[in-house]
DNA sequence: TAATATAGATTGAACGTTCATTCTATAATG
DNA sequence: CATTATAGAATGAACGTTCAATCTATATTA
């Protein structure tokens, strides 16, 4: 009954392959990370065969690369959305909870600690995790600095740029807290962080 | 030249071996993971043979659980020492470059996220992490309560406990943060950090 | 339209390697 | 001499990757 894809071009249903391959590894990495997944189980979890899975890709890397790079485009996307807001301050307030929720989140949280255990050691996922990390630093950066200027604060870069390490520490912190500590109370965290947000941005040298 | 052990009993003696494996493990484990390191490299390392290894560990999981359990007990410590400082909101402050450092350490770093991430997906690690991470937040939040009640606020165990998450969240995102960004200024770090610990443990409501 | 040709999607077995673990034999110790 | 420490070869399973073969579906031909 598909109406867009009734001929799907090579590209397509390449794509669509590439898709059901990058699910399925996912899932296997959360369950058992990068080095204990095997390329037979993914196979058999996207439904293919496992020589099938190299049309795709050229080796177990590049699929761990890939998921990588899709994961931190999506984080570039949270980061950017903030700054079109009108008032900063308050867009990060109200909005403190998506983020602690997000985060605190166990299997997305499982991943992405996967993901910076592994750039610690592996040079070709470090070099895609930093230069992501790096346009969202900016990006908050930019962002923090508007808000600082509008309220008549002068901070020197590395003011700036010491408040986003803070904020971002703070919310990947809690990566590893949904690990530790999986009863962690949610809602207290998000009264925290609201209150300390706020200070963090309303702060006088 | 050994002064210490000359005629090593039977158990100094294994236990220097289980030192020198633990050392050896923790080193590899560093550097390639906990899954990307085979019990040859290890026992190179550790300069024995592979055999000798499994006289002193049941297997790899049990020297992986051996550098948790050591590791976790370490930070236990350093959660304790504060309680006994005379003013803790003065000691967390004036500490907090000490803990800015230790978690920015790399190599720890590294090793860190590497127990994380095994424990989101290893029950036995979780189970050890857990009950870790359980005794220093009771600790944290005892010298958190004392303090906050010292200066006349009144909070509830869910407000000390999401300061104890917000507190913890924050150094160990540090550990993310000096993966993701290497050049990370330390400087600005402490002195924010000082200012929002300063600002958190002091809050009305 | 029926028969054939062709491309590329897909399979699963096979390859050589590496792994964790065990076994066997020798050396050191007390 | 008995016990323990140690080494290193042996084992079989599992790994990532490759590859020849097969299947599917469209295009071409007559």
């Amino acid at each position: 009954m598909s109406v867009t894809l009734d001929h799907p071009s090579e590209a397509s249903r390449a794509e669509t392959r590439r898709v059901q391959i990058r699910a399925a590894a996912a899932d296997c990495f959360r369950q058992r990370g990068f080095h204990g997944t095997s390329i037979a189980q993914i196979s058999k979890a996207a439904g293919m065969s496992t020589g099938h899975i190299y049309h795709y890709f050229e080796n177990k890397e590049a699929i761990i690369a890939d998921i990588v790079a899709q994961d931190l485009e999506r984080s570039l996307t949270l980061t950017t959305e903030l700054r079109s807001a009108s008032d900063v301050k308050d867009a990060m307030v109200e909005r403190a909870i998506e983020g602690v929720e997000h985060n605190l989140d166990p299997s997305s949280a499982g991943l992405q600690l996967e993901i910076v255990a592994e750039a610690a050691r592996n040079p070709h996922i470090a070099e895609i995790v930093r230069a992501a990390d790096q346009a969202c630093r900016d990006s908050l950066a930019d962002t923090i600095r508007i808000q600082r200027q509008a309220a008549g604060h002068q901070d020197s870069e590395a003011t700036i740029a010491g408040m986003v390490e803070a904020l971002i520490a703070m919310f990947e912190g809690l990566r590893i807290r949904t690990i530790r500590n999986p009863d962690l109370n949610q809602a207290a965290v998000v009264q925290v962080f609201r209150r300390m947000i706020h200070d963090l941005l309303s702060q006088t040298p």
